[in-house]
DNA sequence: GACATATAATTAGTGAGCTAATCAAATTCA
DNA sequence: TGAATTTGATTAGCTCACTAATTATATGTC
């Protein structure tokens, strides 16, 4: 067993904790905790409303998990469920008014931190590791329904 | 911003929590949950006792954390706690007999996971993916107290 | 030696994720 | 059409992480 692959992983562990923590940090002036801003943000890039299912899937939570935040964004009048028109079990989710704004801020300091975080890097070396991560991902996949 | 930038984002999001279901699912099957593995593994990786402080760092979790899960893992017969000698604060963390023998089995497990998942990339780029990802751990230390 | 500060472990309380189960609507199919 | 299956959102209950505050011991300073 390589020591590389040791190296990758404790890597993999910590680098999206640091940066998590770090957008969560810079983001707590907002008024918004860890959950709910990746919500608001996903929501922002999308630009349009989306279905729960969708939106859960975005923000890489289950869409049970998904249901507690959106009734506390909902509470506090930064997004509106609206029946789905053409399927009724279905909810889109929206921005208010209020929300679209701050949304929008939130933006900026995420892609401020994410440029200062990647903006050094070779861009040549970054390909490479997308592309080494992406071959994990599916590895992933596979990995998991052998028999599917 | 580059399309980069935000691929890579979305890798750093999704790959080590795929890693860690899939691990989690493999080791289900030996009692342990999600949180206690990680502990037992990091013990039997560092071959000795540890102190919770360090064992918490190894982990990656804070050692308030920490707490609940060794109290959890002692009544069941995995861990001691042991008094430090030097330190009376301290206590170290020891494997029993029966747990030793166990950490053994999730090493094998897990590191035959990671090698299923990173087998079959070629060395040279998952270097240069270690660097990279290090490259960023570094710039988010950087990032975090800029007036230290 | 006494006092202030720092450190190891702990406890309490909160936030946020998961799975399993439920309900309603949609889809599939005999 | 009617029955079985699937799917979207929800609820309930569990696990596990965090921060803040507490207790006991160490360390550093005057």
């Amino acid at each position: 067993m390589p020591q590389s692959h040791q190296e990758l992983a404790e890597l993999l562990g910590a680098v999206p904790k640091a940066w998590r923590a770090l957008l969560d940090q810079r983001l707590r002036p907002y008024g918004f905790s860890q959950a709910t801003w990746q919500v608001l943000l996903k929501l922002g890039r999308a630009g349009e409303p989306l279905l729960q299912n969708e939106l859960a899937a975005r923000v890489g939570i289950e869409p049970a998990s998904l249901v507690r935040l959106l009734d506390v964004l909902q509470a506090d009048g930064w997004i509106t469920r609206q029946q789905d028109e053409q399927d009724r079990r279905a909810k889109r989710v929206l921005l208010t008014a209020k929300a679209s704004q701050v949304s929008g801020e939130l933006l900026q300091v995420a892609d401020a931190l994410k440029a200062e975080l990647l903006g050094g890097l070779d861009e040549a070396e970054l390909q490479t590791c997308i592309k080494v991560l992406a071959q994990i991902r599916h590895a992933a996949e596979q990995a998991q329904e052998p028999g599917a």
